[in-house]
RNA sequence: GGUCUGGUAGUUCAGCUGGUUAGAAUACCUGCCUGUCACGCAGGGGGUCGCGGGUUCGAGUCCCGUCCAGACCGCCA
């Protein structure tokens, strides 16, 4: 028997038994007279000793032979403490040891496995292993694991079944890149590994399964952020016989049942925003509602004036920041320079303080007056003591720099709590999407999204438009999830597909066997995918999903622990009948 | 595909307008230490300054190229 408890359980209760431990050597402090070792294991860490009277002096040389990351199996007797430490649930009692064995060495591993580590990201991903055996990784890990069970159980409860769905399939030009694998048996042609199991959750609708959900891997090829993954997991969910409201309902309760469990939170029933009002009003289709700010549009009371960059400008944009008239000149400078970077494009930023005594001091006041400035509080319901940020130009680039400037403001102010959590559903996105590069419409969510029956009539006229039943879940700042009601019939299905630039026979060679199915009594159904991966981050209050995955890989797509990709040899390639041209 | 930042000891970093033998902390090794728990004290070892080229009397430092890492933009139905 390697250990008759862990690390983490013994206290004064057990005195004086007698107990076998096994884990890793986490710290030895060597007094001379005696020895101190700390071995842990996941569940926490006992003190050892070992003293030149008590103990056998084999034992007690063999105790100076160990290192950090030695795995150990020890058995002694536990004593109290003579000093004690309050600071771990062990600290009372440590182990006499009378019998030592090194069940394996260690070389001294390459960054100290602390919950501080002094490792940098590229030596833990390396060294994954011992970076997993640090509390933080461990903890992450953990509760992942919490958040999938809660998951599993509740969707499980409501009725939902969980069914695996094929991971080699067909690549189709929709969407994200696809990673492809070539078939060995059927020369010259690839599967592609899913980015969503879409077309086969909507099947099972059709085969009657009702409800169905899977905690399932998801594939892109598409370039990294730090919380984005080439492979990350999806809750996909599908439901038969639901409209929009049905899902909602049923999701927003996933995640109400979340944030109690898991954080002990609860949230009001989530607030809907059209996409349309998201825009508008925030810039962005994933608004951050822990905060206000929300846009002024500033065109009628500024654009009467002699300034020019205004009077030229599509779109005048104003928000208020709380307390922002506290900003020195150079922060307020730091700012402007922020947004004129490559990544934001703005050319420049106008601001009004709003002074305490209600009297405003802006960067143009040779244009506008105390008046003027008034109205621009009064549009952007800037209170005194605040900042108003001003910026202008094309309508769709200043609402995506305003957006940016929002969260980053909202960042310095520490406006982004990770322990307040604001979900909110945005729904009535457009079905379409005008796409520059290829010139023609592409599907904002995916061409199995439904279009509003109300709608339908503007297809013909104005397409961009028309809106569908889709709807994102957002949290923080993120969209968590998105779905739609699915179009059930072929017809329409067969009439999206035209839009969307599709011949009837590209349609019917990519998606013949849906538009198929949808031919034998398809159900009305819709569904919803959750990001697994993001939702643990954000309710874990971590902004970088990569802590919340065993072996993630880094922003270039690599696995730097077991160096993927990868060359293959000749005769594998050989064997697939492949040729690289490099 | 692009922008920005970085690459110096096992690790995390400092190293100014180019100028002696490239430093600190930590980790590691040795010794000392009668209750440690971030133990303490003394000593020691440890460097292809990412790589290639250039400028210069002289390059960790400046220039060009390249590789790697990170953040972001494009992209991510």
């Amino acid at each position: 028997m390697f250990r008759t408890h862990t690390n983490g359980e013994l206290n004064i209760n057990n005195t004086n038994e007698i107990v076998t431990l096994s884990g890793w050597v986490q710290k030895i402090r060597d007094k001379g007279f005696m020895i101190w070792v700390d071995i842990r294991d996941r569940y926490g860490i006992t003190q050892l000793i070992f003293d030149e009277e008590r103990t056998d002096k084999a034992v007690f040389e063999q105790a100076k032979s160990l290192g950090r990351e030695f795995v150990i199996q020890v058995t002694g007797t536990v004593i109290e403490r003579q000093s004690k430490n309050k600071n771990i649930p062990t600290g009372e009692i440590e182990i006499l040891v009378t019998k030592l064995e090194i069940l394996n060495k260690s070389e001294t591993p390459p960054f100290t496995i602390e919950d501080d580590t002094d490792g940098g990201e590229d030596i833990r991903m390396k060294y994954r292993y011992l970076d997993i055996r640090r509390n933080p990784v461990r903890e992450n890990l953990i509760f992942r694991h919490k958040v999938s069970m809660e998951v599993r159980n509740y969707l499980s409860k409501a009725g939902f079944i969980d069914v695996e769905t094929p991971y080699l399939i067909k690549s189709t030009p929709e969407g994200a890149r696809d990673f492809v694998v070539p078939s060995r048996m059927n020369q010259g042609q690839f599967y592609a590994l899913p980015q969503s199991p879409q077309t086969f959750k909507q099947l099972l609708m059709v085969g009657g399964m009702d409800k169905y959900f899977q905690l399932v891997k998801c594939f892109r090829d598409e370039d990294l952020r730090a919380d984005r993954q080439p492979e990350f997991t999806q809750i996909d969910c599908e439901m038969a016989f639901v409209e929009q409201e049905d899902i909602l309902n049923t999701f927003e309760g996933l995640t109400r049942h979340l944030l109690k469990e898991i954080n002990g939170v609860e949230v009001e029933k989530f607030p809907r925003m059209t996409y349309d009002y998201a825009m508008k009003t925030y810039g962005n289709d994933k608004p951050d509602i822990r905060f206000d700010m929300k846009f002024g549009e500033l065109n009628e009371v500024a654009q009467h004036k002699d300034f020019n960059v205004f009077n030229q400008a599509e779109l005048v944009l104003g928000i208020a920041v709380p307390g922002g008239n506290k900003f020195t000149r150079k922060e307020i400078d730091k700012l402007i320079k922020w947004v004129k970077r490559p990544q934001i494009g703005a050319l420049g930023m106008v601001y009004a303080r709003v002074n305490e005594d209600g009297s405003y001091k802006s960067s143009v006041d040779k244009f506008y007056d105390q008046e003027d400035l008034a109205k621009w509080a009064k549009v952007t319901n800037a209170k005194p003591g605040d900042l108003i940020c001003v910026l202008s130009g094309d309508a769709n680039k200043t609402r995506t720099q305003m957006s940016a400037l929002r969260m980053e403001l909202a960042e310095i102010l520490g406006l982004r709590d990770p322990k307040v959590f604001a979900p909110l559903w945005v729904i009535d996105f457009p079905l379409l999407e005008w796409d520059e590069e290829t010139n023609r419409f592409h599907a904002m969510h995916h061409p199995f999204t439904s279009p509003k029956p109300e709608d339908i009539e503007l297809l013909k006229t104005a397409p961009e438009k028309v809106r569908a039943n889709a709807y994102d879940m957002v949290l923080n700042g993120n969209e968590i999830g998105g779905g739609s009601i699915r179009i059930h019939d072929r017809a329409t299905q067969e009439m999206m597909f035209d839009y969307l630039g599709f011949t009837k026979e590209e349609a019917q060679e990519q998606f013949g066997f849906l538009m198929n199915a949808f031919t034998y009594g398809a159900p009305p159904h819709g569904g919803l995918a959750f990001g697994l991966d993001r939702l643990v981050s954000i309710l874990g209050g971590q902004e970088t999903i990569r802590d919340f995955i065993a072996f993630p890989k880094n922003n270039s797509g690599r696995d730097v622990m077991i160096d993927a990709p990868a060359n293959i040899d000749n005769e594998q390639l050989k064997e697939l009948n492949l040729k690289l041209d490099l």
